[in-house]
Parts: structure tokens; sequence; C-alpha cells
RNA sequence: GGGCGCAUAGCUCAGCGGAAGAGCACUUGCCUUACAAGCAAGGGGUCGUUGGUUCGAACCCAACUGCGCCCACCA
């Protein structure tokens, strides 16, 4: 048990924290003794995480770093748990995105990509991929994320595809996947046709203008928001009921402009009380139009070409743009008098494609559809049924709302980059799906399928297909399903739906992950969205080259509430680096004064109070962390580290701690050793946050090979020192109390005044008469002490009184502002809890501790009052 | 049009039935031998409004007001 007397050596860091000099440095070393290589034989308990594929599109967005950020926080924890941790890293090549800028692209060195041609066009695309795709994934690494990169997997050449060709097979042949034409949304800029949830509805200022049709009896007023589509009308329709129109039901009009007649026709859809209760039908280029174009069995004029151009109508505005157009048949209509009202602007929604902004023209064309009814199903059910949690559980609604309300999915795209459909057709209308293994037919007119698949469709496979799957390989035997989803709640629909419907469907009703955990979006400092049109947006490796990575880290865990936005800002990249320096300097200072971790802690009985204090406080703080990280309460668990380390571990163990290795000897010793121990623990509760300066830290303190392999601390457990803890709080109060009643007095903070305490024997709080001394810089009374002030501090159990040898006057007036502001304090505290117990039905049905606690506070605010009070008759008056 | 969420200190947010909290910002004094990216002390809130439930409400309920967000095929 003795311990060598023999200093410990002080073991080097750095001056100061200059992450920038360390961490692209560490992060290699990590990665080559292949910390983050899971190896997928071992035995140890499988932790896997969906990481998603990123945006290749631009540069590290902040909102790939938060989400990084919490992955890599649990995948580190987990590792040091003893977890094979496994990151499904890939780089989905299937975006519509892609595709369009490489268009932009080609557009201003004035190519037409048509022109170009696929197989020209697609090498762009690599080329492209190839730059952008590795620039993006070298900055993701900066953020020192814990991800066997090794296993990136490519989807256009490698694993996936074939993946992608597995599931499409499977789901033609189980009649799931069903080709016809609809009417799609369709991007006139793109030339293709997007989904439903690529669909933003947004207000605009447009017009509606009511026009007549037919004439003489015939006659019938519509309105409409987009004139231009009257001419592909094919006829009128009014509600059943409706009296005004009953007799010109089964009639036909004239339709102006085409020389075509229409029929009226009868459909429940129609809202008698909106406009003349008239509509016109436009089944080719309107969804409901086109429904009641489907009940009557009427034409479906397609009246524009795949760039919203009026096309094959036979009139003069054939070749027009859909929007030039709708000025032209209006005032064309108006030459003919048939313009009966405008309303202008007439306020309304209209859908507009999420990638290419521009208003989305319905158009009926022939698209591939997956039959979502069996898999939206499947996917609910899963979460209902608690095989999968979704957290925060608030979140679960806004997922049962959709799945429960999914129209089928269209998942043909007309682009060129993207997974092509594996459909052949034949010389004699034959449609073949071609599996995975299996030749295409080949031949005199055998071609395939122009189209490429939604990029949903593939990264609806990402947990499995990223694993090998459709190969039965060792990852997928081990980590499918995976541990955890960390994902924004905006993607719920896009992406982890779909994901859920393959899983299930593909994994033999297996859901691909255990916890769906949503976080938020990351805003700008008021709580703004971050958009490059709102000119907030920020820069992640801007400040990580500024501030340092942990810093950032730390930031984004800070913020990082379940399912609710994480507001951030630069000022707050600054404090978390202020953060790591503190955590920085309080080491060094640990390590200048010979602090080491022990084998094993002291005994109990060889340490004291502040000792077992702080070790108690790092104990809880090892199970509140452990809690909070369990339950992905990131910002709690940061904001308790911060604390703890901040307010506890610096502000009061190490003040306290200078003391007793001034005190020398065995003292001396066991507080290096407790010093060592706290700070080894809460390196380690760091780690998963800000792995650099912990990196740094750690293995100089312990002299080991690296924290990211070190133990997860686990709390001991034993039942904390409370006399301890109440006796260190009275310290505390103490100390605080004498700094108020000096800065108060205008003492300047160095300035040691000696002065006589007394009243600490009766409250056990002898021993930390020396705290008291260094932290309120008192000295002992010398011969010549004369006591010119005094104060008394009540503390649970008793007052302790210390007189002051201030060798001057005494600022009276000040004292007596400080003491009537506490007995203001005192008897309000009074006057409350008096109120509180004068009340008998609180006596009677409040539970009694909550009495007891009452009556206790009412005691104490009674002699705290009357001790203030007899001071304050004492003070001299002025 | 439907649904959801939020209103707490100047700002951003915790707290969600028994004494109003944090970070930043602010005031004052300090370059005290780990740290000025710091230390010490301090100021600041009828917890959106109005009712209700309760011995007790920032917290539960209702309505209202003001903001967000998501979904939606009303010409």
């Amino acid at each position: 048990m003795t311990q060598t007397s023999a200093p410990a050596q002080p073991r080097e860091l750095p001056s100061s924290w200059n992450p920038a000099d360390v961490e692209a440095e560490l992060y290699q070393r990590w990665v080559a003794a292949e910390y983050f290589t899971a190896d997928a034989h071992s035995d140890k308990p499988p932790f896997s995480i969906v990481i998603p594929p990123p945006n290749v599109t631009g540069s590290l967005h902040i909102g790939h770093a938060f989400e990084h950020t919490l992955m890599d926080v649990l995948t580190r924890r987990r590792r040091m748990q003893g977890y094979e941790a496994l990151w499904l890293p890939g780089m989905d090549h299937a975006s519509i995105a892609v595709q369009a800028l490489v268009e932009r692209q080609l557009r201003e060195e004035g190519v037409d990509h048509r022109e170009l041609g696929r197989e020209k066009f697609l090498e762009r695309v690599w080329e492209w991929k190839e730059q952008h795709g590795g620039s993006i994934l070298s900055q993701m690494r900066r953020l020192g994320d814990s991800v066997d990169w090794s296993r990136e997997r490519f989807t256009m050449d490698s694993g996936l595809s074939r993946a992608v060709q597995t599931i499409f097979k499977k789901l033609f042949d189980d009649g799931l996947i069903y080709r016809a034409e609809r009417l799609v949304n369709w991007s006139p800029t793109m030339r293709s046709a997007i989904s439903d949830i690529e669909v933003e509805h947004r207000e605009v200022e447009g017009e509606l203008v009511s026009m007549r049709y037919g004439s003489g009896d015939a006659e019938i007023v519509v309105a409409t928001t987009r004139v231009e589509t009257m001419l592909g009308d094919t006829a009128i329709a009014v509600h059943p009921d409706d009296e005004r129109y009953r007799h010109v039901v089964g009639t036909e009009v004239e339709l102006p402009l085409t020389g075509r007649s229409i029929p009226v026709v009868a459909d429940e859809h129609v809202d008698p009380e909106f406009g003349t209760g008239a509509v016109k039908v436009t089944p080719a280029h309107d969804p409901n139009d086109f429904e009641i174009g489907q009940r009557h069995d009427l034409p479906m004029l397609t009246i524009m070409d795949e760039q919203g151009r009026i096309a094959r109508t036979g009139t003069e505005f054939d070749g027009m743009d859909r929007f030039e157009a709708r000025v032209a048949v209006r005032e064309a209509l108006r030459a003919e008098g048939r313009i009966v009202a405008e309303k202008r602007p007439y306020l309304h929604s209209v859908g507009h494609s999420s990638r290419s902004k521009e208003p989305i023209e319905p158009r009926l064309s022939l698209q591939w559809f997956v039959k979502v009814g069996p898999l939206a199903q499947a996917a609910g059910d899963a979460v209902r049924d608690g095989r999968v949690a979704v957290h925060p559980p608030e979140m679960a609604k806004r997922y049962f709302d959709w799945v429960d309300n999914l129209h089928d999915w269209a998942i043909s795209r007309q682009l060129w980059w993207g997974h092509r459909i594996p459909i052949w057709y034949g010389p004699n209308g034959e449609v073949v799906c071609v599996g995975p293994d299996e030749q295409p037919p080949s031949g005199e007119g055998w071609y395939q399928d122009e189209d490429v698949l939604d990029t949903w469709f593939s990264s609806g496979l990402w947990p499995f297909s990223t694993m090998g799957w459709p190969d039965e390989t060792p990852d997928l035997a081990k980590f499918y399903p995976t541990s955890v989803l960390v994902t924004g709640y905006d993607i719920l629909f896009f992406w982890v739906a779909r994901m859920m419907m393959f899983g299930l469907y593909a994994m033999d009703g297996v859901p691909p992950f255990d916890v769906i955990a949503l976080h938020g979006m990351v805003r700008d400092a008021h709580g703004k969205k971050m958009s490059k049109s709102a000119g907030n947006t920020v820069d992640p490796l801007e400040w990580m080259d500024t501030y340092g990575t942990d810093a950032l880290r730390f930031t984004l865990a800070r913020g990082a509430n379940p399912g609710a936005d994480a507001p951030i800002s630069e000022e707050w990249v600054a404090g978390s680096r202020s953060f790591c320096t503190k955590l920085f300097n309080a080491t060094k200072f640990a390590l200048m004064n010979g602090a080491r971790v022990p084998s094993e802690l002291p005994a109990r009985a060889e340490l004291t109070d502040a000792d077992r204090w702080i070790l108690d406080r790092t104990d809880q703080l090892t199970s509140d962390v452990d809690e909070l990280l369990e339950d992905f309460q990131f910002a709690k668990s940061t904001e308790a580290l911060y604390h703890f380390t901040w307010d506890e571990f610096c502000d009061w163990y190490l003040e306290l701690s200078k003391v007793q290795i001034d005190a020398g000897g065995d003292r001396a010793e066991r507080t290096r050793e407790v010093l060592g121990h706290v700070l080894d623990v809460l390196l380690r509760l760091l780690h998963p946050t800000i792995p650099f300066v912990t990196e740094t830290l750690w293995t100089t303190l312990t002299g080991r090979e690296s924290v990211v392999i070190a133990d997860w601390p686990k709390a001991a457990g034993t039942s904390a020192d409370e006399d301890a803890a109440r006796r260190v709080e009275a310290t505390q109060k103490l100390i605080t109390e004498i700094r108020r009643f000096r800065s108060d007095q205008g003492l300047k903070p160095g300035q040691r005044v000696a002065a006589r305490l007394s009243g600490l024997d009766a409250l056990g709080l002898v021993e930390h008469l020396p705290a008291v001394r260094s932290l309120a810089k008192l000295n002992e009374p010398g011969e010549d002490f004369t006591s010119s002030a005094s104060l008394e501090i009540g503390l649970v159990g008793g007052n302790v009184e210390v007189e002051l040898d201030l060798s001057g006057a005494v600022d009276v007036a000040a004292e007596r502002k400080r003491l009537e502001k506490d007995l203001a304090a005192a008897r309000k505290e009074l006057e409350g809890t008096e109120k509180k117990l004068g009340n008998p039905s609180f006596t009677d049905k409040a539970p009694a501790e909550v009495v007891e606690k009452i009556k206790v506070r009412r005691e104490t605010a009674q002699t705290d009052i009357a001790r203030i009070e007899s001071r304050l008759a004492a003070l001299p008056t002025a």
C-alpha cells in the first residue's frame, strides 16, 4: 500500500490546445490502427447503424455534420462498451440531383444533353461523381467519425445494382410492380416524371378565368386557373343533383377555338357550390379530371409535349410554351367574347418540383408503379406492434399518417442517370423482367426499357444491400436488422418508410432497424431554417478550421434534443472551443501536479470529504450519461458533462485539490490518485463527443494506446457518502458567502485578509478550514488581529461566524444593502411557507414529506430572519 | 382544407404537478503560480391571454391569440 515518495513524472502536453495541429494525425492513426474496422467473425455483440448516402451534390452540409456526429457518439460509445460496431457507408449514385447538376453544367457549355446521347452523358456524370464524391467523403472524414470506409459501396457497378434487380424481379413476380398509363407529376425542365413527395405545394398568385362554352341554349360558364388546358378538354362536368344543369346533361356543347364538341357529364366529384357548378374536364392534364375521364370513358387528349409546349392540338397554339399559351389562349377567347370574368391575382396552391423548382405539369404517360398496399401495411404494423421503436415516440404518428395513406409509388424516371429498369420488350409485345443472374433476351427487336428507377427505390435497400444482399453474407447474418437508424424527421417519408417497406419485404418480414432515432434540422441562431436563398447557411469546415472539430461536434451534440430542431451559431461553437480548452487546461494542471490513474482507488477511509464527494459525483455522472445516451438524449448528456467538468470538477474540486496537494505526504498522493481517476473517467465519457482532445489528454494521462479502444466507464453503483456531500456543499456556501461579502465590500479578489472563523466545530467542518482560507483568501489571524467586520452565515445545522480584520472602515452602506436583500428574501420565504402551512387543506391533503419540507423551510426562514435582523441592528448607524 | 407542434430571462432553449433553470449576452471587480478561449461576484422572468381541475399549476384540461411545420387533386 505504501506509495513511492518520488514525485510523479510530469508528462508532456503541448502548452496550449491547438486542434488543427493534431486532428489529421490522430485520425490517420486511428484508421491505420484499424480501430474502426468491424470483424464479422468476432463474437462481440453487434451494433450496426445505417449511414445515409451522402448528398454528393455539394460540400459537407451542416446537417450531415450533425447527423454524423450523433451517429458517431453512439458508435464510439458502443465500441468502448465492447460491441462490434459497424457503419454502413456508401454512396448512392442514383440521384436525380446529380443528373440535374450535370445537365445544368452541360447547358452552360451550350450542349443539350439529349443530343449528346446517353453514353457520353453518363461518362460526364461519372467524371463529376469522381471529383465531387471523393471530395465530400474526405470532408466527412474530417469529422473524425469512426466509419469503416473500407466497406464503402457504390451502387452503380457493384452489389447494389444486383440488389436493385433482385428486388425488382421479386416485386414484379409477386405482381407488386405494374405498368400503367397514369397521370404523373411531370417536370418539363427535367422531362421526367417525379413522385408525389417530390412535389412541393406553394401558394402562388395566378388567375381564375371564367369563360363561356357552347352557344345559345347550350351555354355553360366554367372557370380555370390554367386556361391553356381548355385545348384538351373532352367534357364538362356538373353535379348529378344540380337542377340548373339537369337538362343539358347528355348533350354536347361547342368547345371554343378547337371546333370540337364535348359532352356534358354528371359526376359526384363536382361541387355545385363552387363557381358556376360546372367544371371543364381535361383528363390528360388534371388528376381530378383524369378520374372523371375514367369514370365516363372520356377521350384523354394530351396537348403538351414533354417540355411543356402545346402540341398536337391542330391549333395556332402548337409549339407555344404552356405559360405563353395561357395568355394567348385567354386573349383568343377574349377576342371571341367568351371571357365572362377574371380574378387576378388569384391566390391558389400550385405543385412545384422540389428539384427543379418549376410548377409541375400533370401529364398522362406510361409509367412503372409499385403497388404499395401490402408493403405499407407491413411497414405500419412493424411500428404499431413495437418491433420497431420510433424515438421520440410522438413522431410515430407522423409516420402512420403517411404510411397508412399511401398512393401507389411511381418509380420510373425518364432520366439517364440511375438504375435502369430491368425490363426488356420484345418484337411481339413481350415484356420480360430480367433477374440478377439472368441473361436479357437478345436478338432482333428486343430492347431494354429506357427509364431509370427513382432514387429512393435503391436507397430503400440500404440497410441490407450495403451488407451484401442478395448474397447471404456474414455481415448480413450478424448485423441485420441494424441497431439504430439515426436520421432527420424530414426524411421519414422519403427514406425511412421505403427502407421499412423493402426491408420487411426482402428480409422475410424482419424490419431493417430496431430503433428509428429522429433528430431535427439544424437551424440558425434565431431558429430560422437554413437556406441558400436566406443566406444563413454555415460552412462546417470553416468552423472546424477556426474552432476545431471537437468544438463543432460538441456544439451539435449539445443542441440535439430528440426530434427537435437544433439552432446553432458561431458563438456557440466558440463556446465549445472554450470548453475543450478548459478541459485541456484542467488536465494540464492535474498532470503538472502529478495526477496518475491508480490501479485501484484508495480506501474510502483515507480520503477527504472533497475526494469522496467528487468520486460520488463522477459515479453519478457516469450513470446519468449512460442513461441519457441509451435514450438518445444527446443534448442532456452533453449538458451534464459540461456542467460536471466546468462547475464541479474545475471550479471546486481542482481548487480544493490544490489545498490537499499543498498538505503534502499521503494526503497529496491520494489526491493525485483521485484527480487521475476522475479525469480518466471523465475523458472516457467525453470521448464519443469530442474524440480529438480526449485522445490527446487521455493518452498523456494514462500512457496507454488510445481512448478509442478504452473501456466505457461503468458506474460503481455504491451508495454516495451523503454526509461528505453535505459538508462539501456547506463549505461551498461558506466560501461563496465570504466572497460575496468581500465583493460587496470592494475588496480586491487577490487581497488576503486575516480572519477568524467560529462555529465550524459544531458542523464538522474543521477539516475544511484550510480550503475556506485558501479559496476565500483568508489569512490566519495574527497576534495583532482586530475584528473590524463580521458576518454570520447560516448553514444547515448551525451558523458560522467569520470575523475579518479589514484594518479600515467597513462599507456600512454596502453591508446594510446586502443584509437587507437577504432579509427580504427570507421574509418572502417565510410568508410563502406560512401561508401554505396555514392552509388546513394543504396540511391535510398534501403528502407528509411535502408538508415536512415546507416546515423545514419555514424554520430556516425564521432563523435566517432572526440572524439577519440582529446583524442589521448591530450595524453602526450611518 | 386537414393534421401536428411551439409560445418560460435580451437571444437560443431545458424544466412538464410541490422553492423559476442553463448557455450566450449584460453589470462590477480582477492578467490570483491550469486556464483572460479565464476567475470571482451580481442584475434580469406575474413561465402568450382567459377560464377550469387541484390543498397546490410554467407543468393537467378548454377556449382564444400569435408563430412554425407537415400533408392535401377544389376547378
